[in-house]
DNA sequence: CCATCAGCTTTTTTT
DNA sequence: AAGCTGATGG
């Protein structure tokens, strides 16, 4: 796409602003418009006009699209030397740089969701909270949440007046604790981290904001208050700061994206030169017609239309089908069928709304011998062995590392169990030592026997051999780490080819990694991967097509998409509709960025009965399908026939919930009962007013109630 | 110490 | 359906 097509509608000043002007600029670009070309044309253009490479900062919501943005950037003649990345790999590079909080070295670990959760765990058990409103998932969340609002554990405390919130706080202080002592940041650390360096050094604000004199950040409709900030630190001295994204497509709030963000951005920086840019140069007009139409029923949205600029195409194709196997088999067939027409894979996708979706597809594909690439099945770097070997690593890069201590130790059958790893915590604590250190001093533990303090010290020896080559290459350390500490051999005794196999392409990555990093070392591979995700492993050339949720389909497109399971329940999904309107909208949202991935073919899908969590259910289409024209089976028409051989089948009544007009709750609904307390909705049998709940109680107890006696209130 | 198994919960989306 | 925890026995 040409850029002056794209710019076409726009002023002469705005196309100066756009492509040379200084000061604040926004774009607000609507789906397909080119907004990452315009980016790309932004840096040449500044690029062009005697701007250094290195002056240049663009920050992208994923590797991948980081990835891309470099490469586009180089191919469009431009000098490499700018700096490309997301927020998060920004963070990593400015803390090690500049330094962290007090008290972190810049060797410290990052923390996954799975280390953060052992964390928390800890916390909360230190904490002797034994409850179950404080579930270490719930916590983290919360946390989390807190932390995208630049809320330290002392603001959180001090403003903290309920039993839920003081809780929270001491639970919160304590794992902020866990993580210092293990030198140790988590994702959401990053952020606040650089945003509170930003906030209280003038000199590094200052440093940083004259070192990148122009700041570029696409989908800005996705920053949390954290990455705001930042960006506000970074542009302070020059106010070069040029955003875009679009509101429709925010899909990350539930992560603390901040749609505000964008939409007060001409009163964050007055001068801003705003541009919009609402022609569609992707979808064919029947596509953008129903999308359009879809995302117009948002309450909270400004109005904006979609304009296309394509020829008529095809009609977007809605179905309903019996159940997931039945959808999974017709897409198969649909792409059977473009493929023997000449259809090129690559060009080709499915969105579903959650990972588990995939499954049937991918059988199906199998089956009708398709390649395919799915993104983000089991992730590569969840993987047992991969973060097994990662703990190795980990640990002789920060020996302060207790949560890869303790990952490694357990690797394989060494001797040394949970009752030796107990009582060498025990010895740490009084000590004050890093469990690493305290297994090198392991002699002076005496309640262990001899033999385990042998293997504690032998293991803490292990590692005392590397200690000098972190900073070496780090396929090589790789290589003999796994060898030399007994998971090779481990893994080949079992007969894990796969384990061995996953092994090896990792080793393989990171000699990759060596071969491409001008400075390469164990640090920074191992701070680089902690932030690569399999989206990241999207390969658009891999002649293959793709698999992917609708999260994961953002920024991309392909000339055929499928989208399946639109049913009340998933897409929406159930947990966000006890969110309230706007989580529901954000659903809306979701639908819309999926519908738009498509340049000539849409067909969207629902299933009458799908398999969810192992139960065979009864789905209701989703209320977003009739906002797009839908005239297949309304609620009002389903056919009931078929419930009594359902039912016969052994299926439970609750089953039946989802088609009745007076559908009340479901279950997991949080509700409260005024004698019984807090509970949880196990099962709800539509009786009209008859109707009975079965409710498990926090007290453990559970009850069936009769609806109309029983007064219960939903909780939020 | 470690392997195994039954029984339990848990289940969105991701940097 | 799958993953985790805790108990059991070798």
């Amino acid at each position: 796409m040409d850029i002056n097509t794209i710019l076409n509608g726009l002023t002469d000043s705005q196309r100066k602003a756009v492509l040379h002007r200084d000061g604040p600029l926004l774009v607000l670009a609507g789906p397909g418009s080119g907004k990452t070309r315009v980016i790309t044309c932004r840096i040449a253009a500044l690029i062009d006009s005697g701007v250094y490479p290195s002056q240049i900062c663009a920050i992208t919501f994923t590797n991948k699209a980081a990835e891309e943005m470099r490469q586009r950037v180089l191919a469009s003649g431009a000098l490499a030397g700018c700096h490309i990345s997301t927020f998060h790999s920004l963070c990593v590079q400015i803390l090690r740089r500049y330094g962290g909080p007090a008290g972190i070295e810049p060797f410290f670990s990052i923390y996954d969701q799975s280390d953060q959760l052992r964390c928390v765990k800890e916390a909360i058990t230190a904490c002797q909270v034994a409850s179950s409103n404080f579930t270490p998932a719930r916590m983290l969340y919360f946390i989390s949440r807190l932390k995208n609002d630049l809320e330290d554990d002392q603001a959180f405390a001090a403003r903290a007046d309920d039993f839920f919130g003081k809780t929270a706080a001491k639970i919160y202080t304590k794992y902020q604790q866990i993580l210092r002592k293990n030198q140790a940041l988590d994702f959401d650390d990053l952020l606040v981290q650089t945003a509170f360096l930003l906030r209280d050094f003038p000199d590094v604000r200052y440093t940083l904001s004259r070192r990148f004199r122009y700041l570029l950040i696409d989908e800005y409709q996705d920053t949390n208050h954290a990455q705001y900030q930042i960006a506000r630190g970074l542009a302070s001295e020059h106010s070069n700061i040029c955003v875009t994204g679009d509101p429709d497509q925010s899909i990350y709030r539930w992560r603390g994206a901040d749609i505000g963000n964008i939409l007060a951005f001409e009163k964050d920086w007055p001068h801003a030169v705003v541009v919009k840019l609402e022609e569609n140069f992707r979808s064919s007009p029947n596509i953008l017609r129903k999308a359009d139409r879809l995302i117009a029923a948002n309450q909270k949205r400004k109005a904006k239309t979609l304009i296309p600029t394509r020829p008529e195409g095809e009609e977007v194709q809605i179905r309903v089908c019996e159940d997931e196997s039945e959808e999974a088999g017709q897409v198969a067939e649909d792409v059977l069928q473009t493929l023997a027409a000449g259809g090129d894979p690559r060009d080709i996708a499915v969105f579903y709304r959650i990972n588990a979706m995939s499954r049937p597809i991918e059988e199906a594909f199998i089956r009708a011998k398709i390649p395919y690439q799915m993104i983000r099945g089991v992730e590569f770097y969840e993987r047992k062995e991969i973060k097994d070997l990662l703990s190795y690593l980990k640990l002789i890069v920060n020996p302060a590392d207790n949560v890869s201590f303790l990952r490694a130790v357990g690797t394989h059958s060494r001797g040394i169990g949970g009752k030796t790893v107990q009582r060498l915590q025990e010895f740490a604590d009084r000590y004050g030592l890093a469990l690493l250190e305290a297994a090198g001093q392991a002699h002076r533990l005496d309640t262990a026997p001899a033999s385990a303090r042998q293997r504690l010290v032998e293991f803490a020896q292990f590692f005392g051999r590397f200690a000098n080559e972190a900073k070496g290459q780090a396929s090589e350390l790789m290589d003999s780490v796994f060898a030399e500490s007994g998971m090779a051999e481990a893994l080949r005794a079992a007969g894990d080819d796969e384990a061995i196999e996953n092994i090896n392409e990792l080793i393989n990555s990171a000699a990759e990694y060596d071969r491409s990093t001008e400075e390469p070392s164990l640090l920074d591979y191992l701070q680089t991967i902690a932030l690569y995700s399999d989206t990241d492993a999207y390969d658009p050339n891999a002649g293959r097509v793709s698999l992917m949720t609708l999260h994961a389909a953002k920024g991309l497109e392909f000339g055929q998409v499928f989208i399946l399971g639109v049913e009340e329940g998933i897409l929406p999904h159930e947990r966000s509709m006890e969110g309230g309107p706007d989580e529901f909208e954000e659903e809306r949202r979701l639908f819309f960025v999926g519908m738009t991935r498509a340049k000539d073919r849409l067909t969207i899908s629902h299933v009458r009965h799908r398999v969810l969590r192992g139960q065979y259910l009864r789905t209701v289409p989703s209320p977003f399908l009739y906002e797009i024209g839908y005239a297949g089976q309304s609620s009002g028409a389903v056919d009931f026939s078929d419930d009594w051989e359902h039912l016969e089948e052994g299926g439970t009544t609750s089953e039946r919930a989802g088609i009745s007009g007076v559908r009340k709750y479901v279950a997991n609904e949080l509700v409260e009962h005024e004698k019984f307390g807090l509970g949880r909705i196990k099962e709800f049998l539509d009786l009209g007013e008859n109707s009975i709940v079965v409710v498990r109680f926090n007290s453990g107890k559970t009850k069936s109630l009769m609806l109309k006696y029983a007064n219960l209130t939903k909780v939020r």
